[in-house]
RNA sequence: CGAGAUGGUCGGGCGGUUGCGUGCUUUUGCACGAGGAAAGUCCGAGUACCGCAGAACAGAAUGCCGGCUAACUACCGGUGGAGGCGACUCCAAGGAAAGUGCAACAGAAAUAAUCCGCCUUGAAAACAAGGUAAGGGUGGAAAGGCGAGGUAAGGGCUCACCGCCGAUGCGGCAACGCGUCGGGCUAUGUAAACCCCAUUCGGUACAAGAUUGCGCGGGAAUAACGGGUUGUUCGCCCUCCCGACAGUGUCGCUUGAACGUAUCGGCAACGCUACGUCUUAGAUAGAUAACCGCCGAAUACAGAACUCGGCUUACAGACCAUACUCGGUAA
RNA sequence: CGAGGUAUAGCGCAGUUUGGUAGCGCGCUUGGUUCGGGACCAAGAGGCCGUGAGUUCGAAUCUCGCUACCUCGA
């Protein structure tokens, strides 16, 4: 799990990242990621997904999936679920997640460190 | 043995590695960490702020009786009605002689009556006048029901039983029940149609609201002194007061009409007393995950957001209780 | 967290106030008209009125509970 130093809080940051940040997307995931000088995760599942126990439960798993990741660029970065997400494993999602933050770059210095 | 009825409990446990939130230590570490519905937000409160001399109208809710409760439309017990062979279950259950509205189609007629029929009279028949609601037919509903007497034919016209209305006796706190006497009986249904009667209700909801600092807006003071900014001047900031609440931090935020056990009172809901428990979730983009082993049927519905008392809805599977009910078989 | 609205034929909507027959437009099918098509004319099909109960003689309509979708306030 991702301490809370790490994750991004505020409802304007979001925003932000949303408005200036660069996009990548697979079926499931959506990224949006912008350079910074510290590293926010930040996560959003909508509430179509399913109810709050899925929600809950999906957060929990890309948190998981992220923090397995961690040594990352400083980048402020928004995974956002999309509706196929609610039908994966976390296999699945793990992989799918691995080669979004890859093409997006962010992996990079977790190569060279 | 089978089929039921009612009430209730659980709804995972143990262990390992890597991690998260809170509290305590402040390095290590230790302790605790979602539910029976946390849900829907349908009721009732606590609590906070606003409003308010007092009262009434409007509006809304509730509606047999008694109890219980902080309170309630909840809950408990009873009464009446409906369903079931039964254990038992279900019921928004006041008033239709205060008034208004509505009752399609069918039917002669729908709150008002003669279409057919029956009977009498005129003149035997056709036909006409009158009597008649027993029979036919329509309808959810047709002027109390049913039987007997009576009658020209009929009709509570008269009588028995049942129902209804009124009076009254006994039992019950009461709803109501069981009787007695009288009236022949005049007015169907619908109030989850308007309405009448009785009782209750000020509004907004913890993102309420409180508050320190920062930030924001306005003003004061100084053109005096000091400090910062630039080499200097001007300017700006540092000072003080007031305001607003949108941002941020803190509080509200978890010990509460609390829960468990036992005695006593009560049919019960519930209450009294005693003992015990409490860091035992208090997060704020919002904490329980990932991988695995063992038990094993462990698979459902499902995630706290101020807190309680209820209601409603979702739910795999497992289990318990009863002098419980019905049926079969055996003795 | 709180407050409200909608659901009716393949699509878009009436009807719900005041309960008895479910309708309109477009689309669809068949026939006519035309040399043929369109337009036009005539006829027709297509609905357990979102769902489960209740009140009533009778419910799309009244009452209550669910479900889905939408809107608004903070």
């Amino acid at each position: 799990m991702l301490k809370k130093i790490y994750r991004l809080t505020k409802h304007g940051s979001f925003g932000f990242v949303y408005r200036k940040g660069e996009n990548k997307a697979s079926a499931a995931f959506s990224l949006f990621y912008v350079k910074s000088t510290s590293l926010k995760v930040g996560f959003s599942v909508s509430n179509k997904l399913g109810k709050a126990t899925a929600r809950n439960k999906l957060k929990r798993r890309m948190r998981a999936i992220v923090m397995h990741m961690m040594p990352l660029s400083k980048y402020q970065i928004v995974v956002v679920a999309r509706t196929p997400a609610a039908g994966l494993t976390y296999a699945d999602m793990q992989k799918d997640l691995k080669l979004l933050f890859a093409r997006a770059g962010i992996l990079n210095e977790k190569k060279e460190a």
